[in-house]
DNA sequence: GTGTTTCTGCAGAATATTCTGCAATATAAC
DNA sequence: GTTATATTGCAGAATATTCTGCAGAAACAC
């Protein structure tokens, strides 16, 4: 999808209904017009080559060459970038295989994420992590790397987190005073854990926030959450990955320091210091 | 880059040098040469007009355009589907643009790896990780949950793992009987912590293997290393993704598991009735 | 309804692109 | 060194693509 001014060259006064259905096929199937003559174009819209050429001018070029010129020029780049992507998903048949493939179903899972992700709810869930009074995180099993992840990523943002772990008994103790001003966010995947959903459910009950990261609408946690985000999180029907998912964490994470830029850098400053005194990193 | 055979129409007996010439740069740069006309290509490769429809010709084509309508056919989904993905990597403006940017540079960082890491070493760090007594995990601070995902993948995997837990204090006494037999795995990027580094060395002394997962050749692991994979690690210069780490990691206990798929699924039943019986999950 | 203006497509002119015969040059064979 | 063969590019023919004048159709004003 191009933009009017990225192909208007001046704009024009005003374009007859003929040339507008054109323009709007052309900025909603760019990477196809690209590659069509101004007859093929004409044809396949029911239209005469005129029309494109006159469209063509209005707009400000020369003729139709020199608008197919700057439809390469905008849509180019984007080709290189999957020409390196490289590589068409092979059958699995060693173990030299297998690297390629779960970097490339990884790859296929992030892609799928940006498409499938709402762009509103995203900015909503950053809203609403901004502020939150403390931000709970709960992910159990395999997915607890995420839940770590998260929790370690918005302290190193100056918020307040609490990492529910499980087995230690502690944990419906660290949600006893959870309330209004509270978020709580979860991960759960098939097959989804009893607790995480009891949990979600017992946050929503006492007026938190609740935010579900899971993999798709019918999940257990739909039910508690106030806001879903879906990511995939298969890879080869077999095994589970969550890369997208971190993805995702990642760039929730990447809102709210944006969001903050500000305070980030003192922080960050902040613990600098107390780094260099503690001499936590190597030199 | 697209190959041979699928642009050859008929495998020509013979090329001329100077076809092999044009071919070479044609699929090599198939993205830029499908937008040219013939004259183009020539000018471009100093070359006439004529070679390059001899070259259509001998490969199997009326013409010049009957190549460059497969070529189309070639590289147009791709087209499409970065199309979908959306835009390009733009200028981080607001908080809507840092989702489709964090998943993007995670792309490409997936990218980066498929193309940087030896198979070869990839392979072996697989057979390491299959024939050891014990496997030590170690990363810390953000790090830490590629530490505790491996952890549970391969304890899903029936392998003895030990997850090395700073700040408790008994960090030490986990390491204290390390020995031939037994592999370490460490993370670490910069800015590098100054106990992954020495636990790291120690190992090595101990003739444990060591496997280091890190983000160049210049970090202070590679001198206790015997294996090394490198992952990137950045996003836009300022924030840090563990994503790529993450996926590799993925690979290494999938291609695990590709090694030992008997053992593998014995292990998965054995899980599933215990889950059954401790009512784990949810229905 | 009539006149005016705008819009559209056809047909052919203008231009751009591709194709082919031929001659010049390079390469290989002996 | 000579001959035979293959390779290449030039020039112009053939074809494809784009552009423009004009006429008919549609929309609008009154």
């Amino acid at each position: 999808m191009l933009r009017m001014e990225q192909i208007a060259r001046v704009m024009p006064s005003g374009l007859t209904p003929i040339q507008r259905k054109v323009l709007d096929h052309i900025l909603k199937h760019s990477e196809q017009v690209v590659f069509l003559t101004a007859t093929d174009l004409a044809r396949q819209l029911n239209v005469s080559d005129t029309s494109i050429v006159r469209l063509a001018q209005a707009l400000g070029y020369e003729g139709y060459p020199g608008l197919k010129r700057r439809m390469r020029e905008l849509v180019q780049p984007r080709l290189s970038t999957v020409e390196r992507l490289g590589e068409t998903v092979r059958k699995v048949e060693s173990v030299d295989d297998v690297l390629s493939n779960v970097l490339l179903c990884d790859m296929n899972n992030l892609r799928k994420t940006a498409e499938d992700i709402d762009p509103e709810v995203f900015s909503l869930v950053v809203d609403v992590l901004e502020e939150a009074k403390r931000v709970f995180v709960i992910a159990l099993r395999s997915t607890h790397c995420l839940a770590v992840f998260m929790a370690s990523a918005l302290r190193f943002l100056g918020r307040e987190v609490i990492l529910l772990t499980p087995g230690t008994g502690e944990m419906w103790e660290q949600l006893r005073d959870i309330g209004s001003g509270d978020v709580i966010v979860g991960f759960s995947f098939p097959r989804y854990t009893k607790i995480t959903v009891q949990v979600m459910a017992f946050a929503r009950e006492r007026n938190a926030r609740v935010v579900a990261i899971t993999d798709g609408d019918l999940s257990p946690l739909a039910s508690s959450a106030h806001y879903m985000m879906t990511v995939p999180y298969e890879i080869d029907s077999f095994v589970e990955s969550f890369t997208a998912a971190l993805s995702l964490v990642n760039a929730l994470v990447t809102g709210l320091a944006f969001r903050r830029q500000a305070d980030t850098i003192k922080i960050l400053q902040g613990m600098e210091d107390a780094w260099a005194r503690e001499g936590i990193y190597w030199e």
